[in-house]
DNA sequence: CTGGTGCGTTAACACATGTTAGGAAGAAGG
DNA sequence: CCTTCTTCCTAACATGTGTTAACGCACCAG
C-alpha cells in the first residue's frame, strides 16, 4: 500500500527516497482495528503512541455535561491523531472512530527519534501540527458566519480535497461515512436541520449522497457553495504546482488550474502508489 | 518590566537563570505601535519577523466575502501572534489591534537560533503552539454547544485565568478592550444580541463591566455559568500546584486549591518581577 | 459651546434553526 | 420470513437569535 502519511506530508515538502523509506518504516508497527462508534484515544489520556489512521475515519470529539456532543476535525486515512502527546501531558479531548477504522500504533519514541535525526520530517511535522489549527480556525469562521448549507458544503469540499490527496477520491466520488446526526455533531447543527439541508443541496444539483458514498456532481457549485477560500489548507507544493503532487487536488484548490492536469484522479495510484519507497 | 514571555511559558517549563536571560533578549528588539482597529498582520503575507504582543488586546480574525468578520482567538500581552511563519508561508488570517497595541518583532532567525539552541525553549514553543489549538477546539465546542450565555461567560473565564498568568488581574479585576461589537465578532452572535446577554450576566452579578474594565464579582459562578474545564489551557505547572506559578491561576482552575493561595494576585508582581532575569 | 462620531441600549418584528414526534426504508440477525 | 435496530425523512410547532431602526451618552475636535 501506498504510504499515506508520506503522501499526505509531500503536499508540503518533497522527500528523499532514504526519508521515504524511514517513513515507510513507521508503517510497520503493529495496527489496531476499532468498531464504529468507540474510542480510540479518551480524554485525559496519557498515550505512549502516536497514533496514525490507516483506513476508516475517525474524528476529535468532545462530550459537555449535558451530553452534548461536539465534533472538531475528521481524520482520514494518513492522519495523526495525537501530536500532542510530544508536548502536552494528557489529551484534552476525545478521539473516536466514525466507522471501522484502523491505525498503527508508532511509539512516541520512535517518531521523536526520527524528528531529531531529519529536521526535514521535523518541519513536516510543524506543517502538519500547524494546518491542523489552520483547519480548526476555518471550523470557527464556519460555525460563526455561516449558515447551514455554507457549512455543510465547506465540510464536504474540504474532504473533497483531502481523500483526493490520499488518491482516494477518483470521479470526485470518495467514502462519506457520517450519519446525518454525526453531521450535526460536526456543525453544530442538529440532525433534523441537517437533513433538511442535504435535501437542498440536492435538490441543487450539487451533490449525491448515497450509502456512504458522496459524489460531487459540481464541484464549482459546491466551492461557491461553500465560500471556499484554498489558502487555509496550506497546500504549499499544490499551489506552487510542482508536478508530482498538483494533479492531486490542484483543479480543485485553483480552477484555472484545471485542463493542464485533468482526469488525473485515476493516474494517482500509479504514480504514486510506487513513488513512496 | 517582567517578561510576559517568561511568565507565560513557565506555566509549561521551569526555565533556569540563563534560559530566562536568553528570554529576555528577545524583548530588547524593537517595537512597533498599532492604533485600535488597525492590522498588524494581513492575511496572505509573508513575516519575516514573530510579533509577540506587550500591551494592548490582538486577536486573530477573518474576513469573510460578505464582508462578515469572525474573531478566531485573542492575544493578550505575552502572546506570540505567528509563530507559523517558521513552516507556513503565508499568514492564513488576520492579526488586528482591538486596542492600542505594541509588540516587539523579533526576527525569525533570532529566534529559530534559540530553539536549536535551547530544547526546552523548543518545547515550550511547541506547547504553545498546542495549546492554541487546544483554545480553538474550546471555542468550536463553545459555538457548536453553548448558547450565547454561556459562550460570553467563558469567553470572560478563559480572560480572567490568562491576564492572572501574566500577574494582571488583581481581584479579579481586569482590562477588558472587546467593544460588544468585537465581542460578537468573537462568539459569532450580534451586537445586539451580545447587549441582551450582558445585561443578564449582570443582573445575575456575575460581572462589573465598565470603562473598558471587567471584575469578575463571582468566579464560582461565572464558571458555572460557562460550563467551564480547566483541562484545556494545559496548565501542567499550575495543575501540578508548582509553588512558582501556581499562585497564579490556581484557584481559577481548580476551586479546592484556594485557601492555600488565596489573594496572591497582588503577589504576583513581587514574585516574578524580578524573577524573570 | 457645538457638532461629530463611536458605542451602548432598547424595542418590534422576522426568520432560521431547534424540538418533539412519528413513520418509512433499509440493514442485521435469528 | 419476521423482528429489531439504526438511519433517514417529514411535519407542526416553539424559540433563540438576527434585523432594523431609533435614541442617549460620552468623548473629542474645532
Amino acid at each position: 500500500m501506498a504510504n499515506l502519511l508520506t503522501m499526505k506530508l509531500e503536499q508540503f515538502i518533497d522527500f528523499d527516497p532514504g526519508e521515504r523509506a524511514r517513513l515507510d518504516e513507521l508503517l510497520s508497527y503493529p495496527t489496531e482495528t476499532y468498531e464504529r462508534g468507540k474510542p480510540i484515544i479518551r480524554e485525559g489520556a496519557k498515550v505512549p503512541n502516536i497514533y496514525l489512521v490507516l483506513t476508516g475515519l475517525a474524528a476529535r470529539s468532545k462530550t459537555l455535561r449535558n451530553g452534548e456532543r461536539q465534533i472538531m476535525a475528521l481524520l482520514v486515512p494518513g492522519d495523526l491523531c495525537d501530536v500532542e502527546v510530544f508536548v502536552l501531558e494528557r489529551m484534552d479531548h476525545d478521539i473516536i472512530a466514525l466507522a471501522e477504522t484502523t491505525c498503527v500504533l508508532i511509539p512516541a519514541e520512535v517518531l521523536e527519534g526520527l524528528l531529531s535525526e531529519f529536521s526535514k520530517l521535523t518541519k513536516a511535522l510543524w506543517w502538519s501540527t500547524m494546518t491542523d489549527s489552520a483547519v480548526l480556525r476555518q471550523w470557527i469562521v464556519g460555525h460563526g458566519a455561516r449558515d447551514s448549507r455554507e457549512q455543510i458544503a465547506h465540510l464536504m469540499y474540504e474532504m473533497l480535497i483531502r481523500y483526493r490527496i490520499i488518491g482516494q477520491a477518483a470521479n470526485d466520488t470518495f467514502p462519506f461515512l457520517l450519519t446525518q446526526e454525526e453531521l450535526g455533531d460536526a456543525t453544530g447543527i442538529t440532525s433534523v436541520h441537517v437533513n433538511r439541508t442535504l435535501q437542498q443541496l440536492r435538490s441543487e444539483g450539487l451533490i449525491d449522497l448515497r450509502n456512504r458514498t458522496l459524489t460531487v456532481l459540481d464541484t464549482d457549485g459546491l466551492r461557491k457553495a461553500a465560500q471556499y477560500e484554498s489558502a487555509y489548507l496550506h497546500l504549499t507544493r499544490t499551489e506552487r504546482r510542482d508536478e508530482e503532487v498538483s494533479g492531486r487536488a490542484g483543479d480543485l484548490v485553483d480552477p484555472s488550474h484545471r485542463g493542464a492536469v485533468r482526469d488525473t484522479a485515476e493516474k494517482i495510484s500509479s504514480l504514486f502508489g510506487s513513488g513512496t519507497s
